[in-house]
DNA sequence: TTTTAAACGAGACGGTACGTCCTGTCTTATT
DNA sequence: AATAAGACAGGACGTACCGTCTCGTTTAAAA
């Protein structure tokens, strides 16, 4: 039950220049934004040498992957008494968290990034994405239990995949509306947005 | 009747120049992606001089939107006899045009760019985006001669509202299953969207 | 009787233009120095275009040659009644010359340019080194007539022999003393100098 | 005790890199004269990044500087057993020097640099032209010594006038002959000029 | 305790691309 | 045919970062 290599020789690793270095990313992405982020000036923010910021993360855009992922983890979903409700209040708790400067600037490029890095590609799904589909699967049990949605189909395959289809529908719709077309995610768009998606295109 | 400056003095810009340096840039989007392509790169493999490229783009990100707009325009909408087609169809046209490596690593990209760039957000919704919107508008016209979509309401501006939504919720839905999900868009993909899309959340 | 091409077709050369380019390029000179001085400031200067500039000097060097080539034509050589006088005459005349910006920053570089360029070098030779050793001949042919040197021997070659020595002497001197060694020339230094010159080593 | 700076942190720079450089300078001024050697030319050269280059010398002309100064280290003043033999001898060395390609190309564009550049005038006189004075104090010492030349006057100031004096005309005189007038530096010519020197000019 | 070895800060290293500047040529319309 | 204007291909400039390396120093477990 040890764990993998309990006590490796010589100096440990700071966990105090983790935090440091997390930290600079943030505010440095706040600051400058993602193209003129710079490790060198990460590092130096952080107090730290540009090696020990190279020993653990290998190029800026797993840094900033693994910056920006904690504040995802932060999207809650409070049980607002029904599925209309539910879906409005994620859908303006998720474009405040990318009215952020730190994940505005941040998102659209490391997913750009891993347009042509596989290894990106499943960091960011892992550590971003793929994460907040819990939202989704809340929100349907929830609506599942008040009579609001029928039960999941016996296929389990059938259920995931809706669950991704809802999650790229909801996910795509407010990133599209907030970075891509730049207007305002407010709780008119949301109650609009929410008509159609729960009562497709004729309510709309 | 004469348009402006119908006689600029000195020596005309060159038209082969834009042409080979666009060409150029798609060209090297293909090969390099977005992340390594360079200036330098561009105007060697188009024959031109750095300072000639400058003196039309002044960035990177805004010879890329150039370099791609004209890709999205080649979109269209035929009349597949039904809505439901129609949707379906627009879908996996999008689709397939974001799988090409041109668009695939640059969309994602220059809209990053743009988050901390407001001329640079102009000119991609003004050459990229907003340009997109006539498929919606004519699909729905469509849809409506059919009688598959009660007319527009009295107030244009909800008719706008409307048209912005529905492009919003269809592109980034797209996106964001293509490109974040890293899912394929195949026709199974695109029915169940569309069924959601027309039936809403009850009908998924 | 006719000179040569009397009348050429097509426009004529503008003889202001060139007036305006020699102006210009002492003044830019005078500026900036020789090393920061271009063709297109000079050309913008004279409010001439750079074709023009080109069509009549082929090289920034050749150009500063012509361009001050007229201000080393200035020296002269008054009677000072002896030879003593005319020797620190014409030293402290061609220090003075020196210390002006335009022959100070250009004399050096042309000659540095010309040690590479042989049709440079006779360029310089001829518009500006040559020139002056009418100085020297002048400044000799009155000391023979005041009895202070004696005549010219037999042997023209050893007359131009001589002469060029002390031309070589007097101008290198004077130039390693003001540009090289970073000196002033004032009348103690020419005293001194004509001094050794006068009377040799012994003397100084 | 302690000498400046023991220890400074960080990598120490490579004494390496600049013998590498300074040699490439070198080559590079025989190849490619001065107006065309070019601080990417030398670098590559000498296999060092252009940094490493700029970290030590902030412009072409302050490293060629460096370079040639060595060069000119290498003249000495054997003794010939007379005053004129010496001063034929140093004049005949002094002219193969400036003969050389590294050194013809260079100096002359240095000090043209230096007419317009305070600091690099300075690093002139004391890295190339001041050190040279020794030969004359040599040449001076070694005369008195053999009753050629009276001894030092009481006055240092005028001892040292003298010096600078002797140096410029023999310097002046070499250079001019060979750089400026273009003429050969010959047995012939040093004897006339030691004569002009020795005797003044009724002896020349 | 003393040793050992990895992590640490600092900063130099070879390299690549940047965006600007200048060169000398060319292509316009005008004089 | 010369002109003003300015675009053109080319290439050097000096700067900024990249990711690696080489120093001397610090830290904590192993001997």
């Amino acid at each position: 039950m040890a764990p993998s290599t309990p006590q490796r020789r010589g100096r440990p690793r700071s966990a105090a220049a983790d935090r440091a270095i997390l930290d600079a990313t943030r505010a440095a992405l706040v600051e400058v934004g993602w193209s003129r982020l710079t490790m060198s000036h990460v590092a130096i923010r952080a107090g730290v040498a540009k090696t020990t910021l190279y020993r653990r993360w290998g190029a800026k855009s797993e840094l900033v992957v693994d910056a920006v992922a904690v504040l995802f983890d932060e999207l809650e979903l409070p049980d607002r008494g029904s599925l209309r409700a539910d879906i409005e209040g994620v859908v303006l708790s998720f474009a405040a968290l990318l009215e952020r400067p730190e994940t505005k600037t941040a998102l659209m490029a490391v997913i750009a990034e891993s347009t042509s890095d596989e290894a990106l590609r499943v960091r960011v799904r892992e550590a971003i994405v793929d994460r907040q589909k819990r939202l989704v699967v809340e929100g349907r049990v929830r609506a599942q239990a008040r009579g609001e949605l029928p039960p999941d189909p016996a296929d389990g395959d059938e259920t995931r995949r809706v669950i991704d289809l809802i999650f790229d529908v909801i996910a795509g719709a407010v990133v599209h509306r907030a970075l891509v077309s730049d207007g305002v995610v407010d709780s008119g768009w949301a109650a609009r947005f929410t008509t159609l998606l729960l009562g497709g295109l004729g309510a709309a």
